[in-house]
RNA sequence: GGCCCUAUCGUCUAAUGGUUAGGACGCCGGCUUUUCAAGCCGUUAAUCCGAGUUCGAUUCUCGGUAGGGUCACCA
């Protein structure tokens, strides 16, 4: 009474990067695997010598496995060549394929032939785990070709040979293979082979709507990690495409997600790749990363990035500065942007100042020129221990700020540190910066004013 | 074009033969004791169209429309 096992094959053909489809395809038959304490298969389909290539396929391993994605078993198509041409010598014996003498031609200097299926031409319904019955009249497909020669077996031959033969008992899939599925039904039966059950789910659309493509946006999983994605968080984004776990929850682990998988909640409609949501998943997980672990990596991108700029790297100031950036980045991506753009440079440099831009909006140039004054007498106050506290410096400055106008007195102390526009708080800058360098630049800002 | 699949806010989605059609991302706005970022709060926004069944359809049926997939000696 007890149901086969469940095997569940994941087969990728070695054309191309792993594809953000292929990823997804590997997750879904992963997760409905595991889910049921079945085997998974990985196969490579590398029966097209043309465009088939072995970094290809090493490219495909190790981008699911940096997705954390494993296996059970492990093939390739092109070392199970003898079991195809057994399986089509035993058809054509059969009469129920045959070798098509008419359409014969040289290759290398032997005669060619291929191999076509005598179709029954009957109705074929099968009955998809996703979207119901699904019926094809496959007269219009004929005597369809299903090797290139009896030594030669194609897609749909080796698929069937190799599912049987394998053991599958679900064939998972994107619906762009619900009208390969009849002709696979028909070399079946042929072959006398059990049929397994099929569910076939919607394609990942590009912003077009159409088929996720190059085109569309970018398609291989390689170039997320390359941009700094975490593997958890891009797994959870294209699991949760296309698919509702019953909590309704949007954020899950891989062993949740096993927990919870349900081939029944897979949608039947296609779902657009959404990078900015893709985006807020990875902010998500970047905020979980331990400080430490974050340090170290921000550390990392920081030294390099600031030093490519030809600004002196101090890992001090580094360090100091993490926290900061954590909250302005989604994508290890953005610190390289950040940095690239000089939003850090003050902190390794001394900054350049627009005289205009010093007071900002809410002062004169008169009045920040007195405040800077007011504020370097604050601040040479504070002693130089007293200075790596933010929140002291702040307390020292608050009352002279509250009284003149915040905006007045802040904006030209900011300036003064950063030379920018837009910056994190004064308070946080001085504290990195420390007391010596502080005093220097709002003494520099004072200059710069009033050579005016 | 034939065949097949699909159809709820811009995007991802939830729900039900009777709801103010809910949530998330994004957008926009406000608050957060200067700007930016973050955070918090809030606003805007959808059942493709037309018939039928029904007291009542977004939900069921049919038709249309739109979008997508597929039509290889590729996989």
């Amino acid at each position: 009474m007890t149901e086969r096992d469940v095997r569940v094959r994941i087969p990728p053909s070695p054309t191309g990067n792993c594809h953000v489809g292929t990823a997804r395809m590997a997750i879904i038959n992963f997760l409905f695997a595991r889910r049921h304490s079945g085997t998974v298969i990985f196969r490579s389909e590398d029966t097209d010598k043309e465009r088939g290539k072995q970094e290809f396929e090493d490219d495909i391993v190790i981008s699911l496995h940096w997705l954390g994605l494993d296996w059970d078993e492990f093939y390739r198509q092109s070392e199970r060549t003898d079991m195809y041409r057994e399986a089509l010598r035993s058809l054509i014996d059969l009469g129920k394929a045959y070798v098509s003498e008419e359409e014969s031609k040289k290759e290398a200097g032997r005669m060619i032939r291929v191999v076509r299926l005598k179709n029954p031409g009957t109705n074929v319904t099968f009955t998809d785990l996703i979207r119901g019955d699904i019926t094809f009249d496959t007269t219009e497909l004929g005597d369809f070709v299903i090797a290139r020669s009896v030594d030669d077996a194609l897609y749909h031959f080796a698929v069937v040979v190799d599912d049987a033969l394998m053991k599958i008992t679900h064939v998972i899939r994107g619906d762009d293979h619900i009208s390969n599925t009849p002709r696979q039904i028909l070399i079946q039966e042929a072959l006398g082979f059990e049929r397994p059950k099929y569910a076939h789910y919607p394609l990942l659309l590009g912003a077009d709507k159409s088929k996720l493509s190059k085109r569309t946006g970018d398609t291989a999983v390689r170039s997320y990690k390359e941009e700094g994605y975490i593997p958890e968080a891009f797994l959870n984004y294209i699991a949760i495409l296309g698919w509702t776990p019953a909590s309704q929850r949007e954020i899950l682990s891989l062993p949740e997600m096993i927990e919870e998988f349900d081939i029944k909640d897979l949608h039947k409609s296609g779902a657009v790749f959404d990078i900015e949501k893709l985006r807020w998943f990875n902010r998500n997980y970047l905020q979980k990363i331990p400080a430490e672990e974050f340090g170290q990596a921000a550390l990392g991108i920081m030294e390099e990035m600031v030093s490519e700029r030809g600004l002196k790297w101090s890992s001090g100031t580094g360090a100091q500065l993490y926290g900061m950036v954590r909250e302005r980045i989604s994508v290890w991506k953005d610190l390289r942007v950040l940095i690239d753009d000089g939003e850090l440079d003050y902190f390794f440099s001394e900054p350049r100042y627009n005289t205009i831009d010093i007071p900002g909006k809410k002062s004169a140039p008169e009045s920040a020129i007195k405040h800077l004054n007011s504020l370097r007498e604050i601040l040479a106050n504070i002693s130089e221990t007293q200075f790596r506290n933010q929140e002291t410096i702040k307390a020292s400055v608050w009352n002279y700020a509250t009284k003149e106008g915040t905006g007045a007195v802040l904006w030209p102390f900011r300036y003064a540190l950063s030379g920018l526009a837009r910056s994190p708080d004064p308070f946080f800058i001085a504290s990195v910066l420390g007391k010596e360098c502080v005093i220097k630049r709002v003494a520099s800002a004072i200059r710069a004013l009033s050579a005016v």
